[in-house]
DNA sequence: ATACAATTTGTAATGATTACAAATCCAGAG
DNA sequence: CTCTGGATTTGTAATCATTACAAATTGTAT
């Protein structure tokens, strides 16, 4: 999480990235942002603050981001992908019912020996799907477009 | 797995799902190939047997099968869809040095439970990504096309 | 100011998936 | 056995995320 306006600058700074204006505009977008948005939400999002972004700028900073370990890309669901500025790996729940997709901390016993079966482990992808606790407290509710055809 | 070659039919007809010959068929690879194969890979296997078979059969066939619990879809990366004849919950390792996707047999607490942090547990998803047990015996391996430019 | 290299941008492919309508198949009625 | 309606299958044409690629822009060192 950032603190302070120049967060994302020195953050770029210390993995050795130029820290462009986009670049840094780009990152705070992500690590401020705890929607795990996609390359499209990020792309109406940021274009007010970068007029003239591209959505080329946007995958293949993400993809630089991704690289050096500043964000994850999550392929929940096929479909979009999905970049999250938290990092280090943990595991989702994606509602059903308002799409909303939460963070978890789960301990998960595999990943914290390295290998399952023999089998040296370098990425861990976990999530679930169901109905989410505030969904559940609600008897009607409603499904977003996207999800609406399942 | 499939013990006799009416197998498939009698699944299908359990599921109450008319046994045509290409469902049969599609069943059959489905559940046989214990690849997790994608659609590419099942179209090129099938067409010798259903030498009509078009690939948009293939995806509505294998969405009712998903629909029906009789295999499951994996989203494993993005890219392409891969499709699971063994439909119970369970996780996956992608080797990024052969390409091989593995079953793997892991106790998941937060499964068992059926929920976490209150949120309902629908479906379960993970996988692990790294180097599978046979291709860490090798010094030198060669690394698929897909995944080369990783 | 100048030139070079990195970055950003726009446009045009690529490739998986879906939409859709025509062709085909199949079971049941007559 | 033939006919008919609905389900299934098929082919073609969209759709949509992502990638390739080259031109435009920027920033920096000289």
């Amino acid at each position: 999480m950032i603190t302070n306006p120049e967060g994302a600058r020195e953050i770029l700074l210390t993995r050795g990235i130029k820290p462009t204006y986009q670049r840094q505009t780009i990152l705070r977008a992500v690590l401020e942002k705890r929607t795990h948005p996609t390359i499209k939400a990020l792309y109406d999002h940021l274009l007010p603050a970068i007029p003239t972004l591209s959505k080329t700028t946007l995958y293949s900073t993400l993809e630089l981001f991704a690289s050096r370990g500043l964000v994850s890309r999550l392929s929940i669901d096929s479909g979009e992908a999905r970049y999250d500025g938290f990092a280090a790996p943990h595991h989702h729940f994606l509602c059903e019912a308002c799409g909303a997709i939460i963070d978890l901390d789960i301990a998960c016993p595999a990943a914290r020996r390295g290998q399952v079966d023999g089998h040296k482990i370098k990425e861990i992808h976990g999530y679930f799907k169901g109905v989410c606790k505030d969904c559940q407290s609600h008897v009607q509710y409603k499904i977003p477009r996207r999800l609406s055809h399942a």
